[in-house]
DNA sequence: TTGAAAGCGATACCAA
DNA sequence: TTGGTATCGCTTTCAA
């Protein structure tokens, strides 16, 4: 380990110089593209760990007009699901040999600003998982090369594919459950603005529910809270209290919501699964607790952020394939909060 | 908004031509440093806004020696309190116009990878959430200049700095607390192979109630649990509920542990603050759901997180100043799980 | 298989 | 205040 300078860092320039070779050799070995004899290779290698030679990435990118970058944009990580999602895409993304470019964003215009600083870092993907992406800023994308993803929401936006958790098998998996167990009237509880996905899971449930003429309209409750997370629950949870109109089973759109409902109904001395059952949607760490084992449509995390990267690097070979929209199958977790019948344990 | 060629980014010399000046004059009036006639600037700003021009980070960067980028390093984040720090950093890293690159590591040579990898892209700075830094890749580091700061851990390595919740201060905070309610006996309880901050606490701990003769050895139980997490929390009071040795008042290294093993004690039939008392650390949001209202250590995030940025700032400009180890404040939030009595109530 | 050389896109120094 | 130019470090033809 010597150092020609101090304070200046290995080049390939260097890594040539030392092992008497040409700094093309010496890309070639590292990059494994053009052809080396096997033994200046080794001269290569040797030279190379002998400086402590590393790619210049900012350089490599440069070059390339690609990094090895992948943007994901997320928001409000203190929502266990959206930490689990993130840290499967996070351990995927690595897997795959890339880095995550991670930015939270609050608003529409943030991010706006985020992909474009994404698309100046030259990534190789954008992995959204929070907002919809406008339109023509994925224009840019596409004119960069740039393939977009979005997670458990959908758009009609040409060249952007989205990965979502299969809404309507929840639905299916869920009244089924409920009817099993004796429901005669359901619910669904969901927040006032809530995103893509909690809005379809809703609108898939009541398809099931009351398209398919299982239930009539009159025994279909909708709740839908100011609030989101597990204080929206639990005030919802206050108010259904003092109303007359009761349900006998109700479907939650997150695990947020599920636990701040359950709550609020201890909190007025109602429990499941005794005086009414529940099940939420996500699955995350905590509704699997002794205080809440709640029964919950689980969302398969890791295959849905392998899916995702299989989609960015194909449409990064191909821009042109047509749009996609997987949908990754759920299963339901039954628990505490609702009754087991014949479905799946855990 | 027209384009020379379809596929080819526009670039500062594009500019320059359609204002009709050199290339050298684009890159002072984007980044701000040599001089340029107020009325040059705004025909180069017009002319860029028509291309649609946006710096290249890449090139930048690699002309700098030195991106906008800041490597994080995080490790569980299926913890809500590390996603919740991870939320924090995040935040201050875009708020002060910087980049974050974020891997997840799992063990030491994970780490020595991704800190490497981080030099790679010559990141502005290296925020280590877990696991200790390796002192020759550190040194690697400030060979590149690149200062690297640790969060709730501290080692003796030159030239890194350290920002820690205040652990004392918990510890005394935590004491006072049992004592003023009247506990005779406490415990600890954190898990094997515990991270510094957890060890720390622990050690803070001890000295308060023993060696200041709050406490008598025998009155101090010590419960290092196999595993982590709520899982080990709450095995670790169903053990405790087979043995002898009781305590009053039980203080926890962490978030998890104190919610597991204060459902542990439930499912056994015993519950705080009726039969125990139970203070947790992190204050997570679960920790202040109905089901938990749990006691506990409040650490600040979000100061934290300045905090990290401004020695990362300060240290980028002066790599020489010696080493820092910030402590943030922290407070005790009392909720159910202890009595109130004189302290700060929530 | 190898090396020379032309970029990639921006920055910064220096002379005008 | 400006523009010319060397430079940052790597990749990739193109000849040899």
């Amino acid at each position: 380990m010597k150092k020609t300078q101090n304070s200046r860092s290995v080049t390939a320039e260097d890594v040539a110089q030392l092992a008497g070779v040409s700094r093309a050799a010496v890309s070639r070995t590292f990059s494994n593209n053009g052809s080396v004899a096997p033994k200046t290779r080794v001269k290569i290698i040797q030279a190379a760990s002998e400086l402590g030679y590393q790619i210049n990435f900012l350089a490599q990118g440069l070059n390339r007009k690609r990094s090895q970058l992948i943007g994901v944009i997320v928001a409000r990580l203190s929502d266990p699901f959206r930490s689990s999602l993130l840290e499967a895409l996070l351990s995927e993304i690595q897997r795959k040999g890339y880095q995550a470019l991670v930015t939270e964003v609050q608003g529409a215009d943030e991010l706006e600003m985020t992909i474009r600083r994404f698309t100046q870092f030259r990534v190789s993907g954008v992995i959204v998982t929070s907002g919809q992406p406008p339109a023509d800023l994925v224009k840019e994308c596409v004119q960069h090369n740039i393939p977009v993803v979005g997670i458990n929401r959908h758009m009609d936006i040409p060249n952007v594919d989205f990965v979502c958790s299969n809404n309507n098998m929840a639905a299916l998996l869920v009244s089924k459950q409920f009817i099993n167990s004796g429901c005669t009237s359901v619910g669904w509880l969901n927040y006032k603005g809530s995103t893509w996905s909690g809005i379809n899971r809703g609108d898939t449930f009541r398809q099931v529910i009351i398209n398919k003429n299982i239930f009539n309209e009159s025994d279909f409750l909708e709740i839908i809270t100011e609030l989101d997370g597990y204080e929206g629950g639990r005030r919802a949870a206050h108010d259904y209290c003092k109303q007359i109109k009761k349900v006998d089973g109700i479907y939650c759109a997150n695990a947020q919501l599920a636990c701040g409902f359950l709550d609020g109904m201890r909190e007025n001395g109602f429990d499941a699964p005794i005086n009414f059952q529940i099940i939420g949607f996500d699955n995350t760490l905590q509704t699997s607790q002794y205080s809440y084992r709640l029964t919950t449509i689980h969302q398969d995390v890791s295959t849905t952020a392998q899916r995702v990267l299989t989609c960015l690097e194909t449409r990064g070979q191909n821009p042109h394939i047509i749009q996609r929209f997987e949908e990754i199958p759920v299963k339901l977790i039954i628990r505490n909060t609702s009754p087991h019948t014949d479905n799946i344990r855990t």
